[in-house]
Parts: C-alpha cells; structure tokens; sequence
DNA sequence: TATTTTAGGTTGCAAAAGGAAATTTAGGTG
DNA sequence: CACCTAAATTTCCTTTTGCAACCTAAAATA
C-alpha cells in the first residue's frame, strides 16, 4: 500500500453540513431561483417568466426556499393578492456559494465568455476567484487541507508542532 | 419608482455560467458523489456503500460525471474488474463551491456542531470562510458587487471616475 | 478445467418528482 | 356586480428515481 496518493480525506465527518445544505438547495431548480433573486426578482410571475418554469414547480420550490429560511414571504400591504419574496439573511449569504458554482461553469463551461462581470463598485475592477483560504486570508489548495478534530485544535498564533497528526481515518485506500 | 432598494443585478447576463454548472451538478446526487470522490472513494462499491445510492442511479451519475470531465474513468490494468473513478482537474474545482455550500449548512443548519474540521496543512488553523473577493483579495459583500460589460471595464489600477456607470438594466423594480 | 466470488454494471417495475394547462382563491377595478 | 389579476392548486401526463433481482467479465479457488 503505498502513499503515493493519501487520500484527501476532506469535507468528511459523521455530521458533514453539505447534505443538510444539498436538502435545502440540491433541487434542480433552486439555485436559478436563487439567482432571479438576487437580481431582484420579488413575485411569483417574475420569477416565472424570467426562468420558464412551470407554475406549481416555481410554486413549491418557492414555499421550500421559505420554510428553509432562505427567502421571506410577505404579502403586500398596498396589495394584498402580491406576495413579495425577499431573500433573507441566510438566503443572501448562498452568494458565495452560487458565484464559486457560477465561476467554475465559467471556466470549464465551453467556452461561455460571460459578457456581464461582476466588478467591485469600489474600483470597478472584476472580482477575483471564490477560493478556500487560510485563517489568514490566504488562499489554500485542496491539497493543503487537512481533516481536524475540534479537540485537536489549537489556539490561534501558536502553531503547535505538528505532532498528534491523525486525521480523520475514513474511506478508501 | 422610488430607488430605495435598487435591484441587485447580480449573477445575470444573457450567457450566466450558472445554467450550466448546474447542468452538470444541479442534480441530486452529484455533490454528495463529489463529496465522496474528494474523500479518496474511487470505486463503485465504496461509493454506493458509502452513499446508499441505488445502484443504477449511481451508475448513471457516475457516467455523467464522466461525460461532463468531472471524473475520470479508468478500467484498472492490474485487475480489470475494477474501474478507477478519479476527480480530474475539473473537478478538484468544485471545491470552492462545495466548501462554500458546506460552510453555509454549517452556520445556517439547526446547531451542527460540525466536529470534524478543515484546517491548513500549514498551521493547522481552521480555514478561513469562503468569500467573495476583489481583486487584490479583500472580502466584499453582496451590497459591493455590481454588473458590469466587458467593454467598461478600465484596466488595472487606473480606477477612472466612476462616470457611465450604467450597470446591465435587467429585471425587477 | 469447473466453480465461486468480485466488481461493475443492467433490467424491470412501482413510486416519486417534474412539467403544461386549466381551475381556484383572494383580492382589486370599472 | 362583472371582470381582471396574482398566486397558487389541481389535473393529467411524462420523466426520473429507488429498489431488487439479474447479468457479465474477470479474478480466485478447487
């Protein structure tokens, strides 16, 4: 059994948060949903010409994203037949997660030159890569990653010597 | 039309890379297969015991996978019964997205207290949250992001006057 | 060589989810 | 009231998923 290749033991854990996030956005048509949102699309017939989709599908998907947290339904006071959807706190903070997955599909996407960027408004310059990085900032690569037990950690800005290195010895290899 | 609350106009474009990330991740099993894939899993009995997937559906996620180039496929030579499944570079870049995804349903999911945790090789930190970030790499916030044309954007390090702002007038408002 | 085991799938069938279009409900307008 | 609109819901149909059993090629074993 060589180590040539160890395996990358990442993003395990008996209690891995991926799943629970994959319930609340794993379905097909949540995150184009999201996306309308973000670009400030608020009633159920915006959102459902914007994405083509059909009325119950939008209709449900929209009542998970609310019991989820994700979007807030309020209906109009001037108006009480529209509903405004609203992201919430929670739901705004899917960003990072939607622009990683959009700029991945940029990249490999066949050639997708994604005329609109988003820019900065500060300096207008293009944003930079969604990244992992280090406590510091840093960005790291998913080889530098390692699993971690929270008993194990140490406090900030006293690197231990690496020395009780076990990481969490799950699947494969 | 007060301009309380102008739309965000984010993640749009007539060419959004988001469609089509999704098409190659937005099902359901895709991320959880990834998941598994970044945890060393190379083989169909380790992935469909590790994820109790039905058989024909792993079959099939796993082949479209592989026709996205998000895996690779390879029948082992020292035994041929076996087939290799391995990320390839294309998706080792899923990370970001999928950590991001995980690092939300941590915050955001009911108390998961999420033991197991990525920390840096390096200083055996924990990593850092992953975010949106400007150019040089300072962390913004949704409200910091705006559209912007190809053709607008002014090179590096001359921020012009942030005169024809006008950003992509899409939906909403 | 014949038999068994293993790895990686298919196949068939029932259940669930998805989609298009019509209908319903609650609220407005002339 | 008759009519309209926004947001769902219901109906009907197609596709996808899930489960179990079966299949096949390549080892392993007898």
């Amino acid at each position: 059994m060589g180590k040539l290749r160890e395996p990358l033991n990442l993003l395990y854990g008996d209690n891995c948060a991926l799943p629970l996030a994959l319930e609340a956005m794993g379905e097909r048509w949540s995150f184009m949903i999201l996306r309308a949102a973000f670009n400030g699309v608020h009633h159920f017939e915006e959102f459902q010409q914007e994405l083509s989709i059909a009325r119950n599908i939008l209709s449900n998907r929209l009542s998970k994203l609310v019991d989820h947290g994700i979007m807030a339904r309020e209906v109009m006071a001037e108006d009480r037949r529209k509903v405004r959807y609203e992201l919430t706190e929670k739901g705004l903070e899917l960003l990072p997660a939607m622009i990683a997955l959009r700029q991945w599909g940029e990249k490999w996407g066949a050639g997708v030159p994604s005329t609109p960027v988003l820019v900065d408004v500060r300096d207008e310059q293009p944003i930079g890569p969604v990244t992992i990085t280090a406590h510091d900032g840093r960005p790291i690569g998913y080889k530098e990653l390692v699993w971690k037990h929270r008993a194990e950690l140490q406090p900030l800005g006293q690197a231990r010597a690496r020395a009780d290195e076990r990481m969490a010895p799950v699947a494969a290899e």
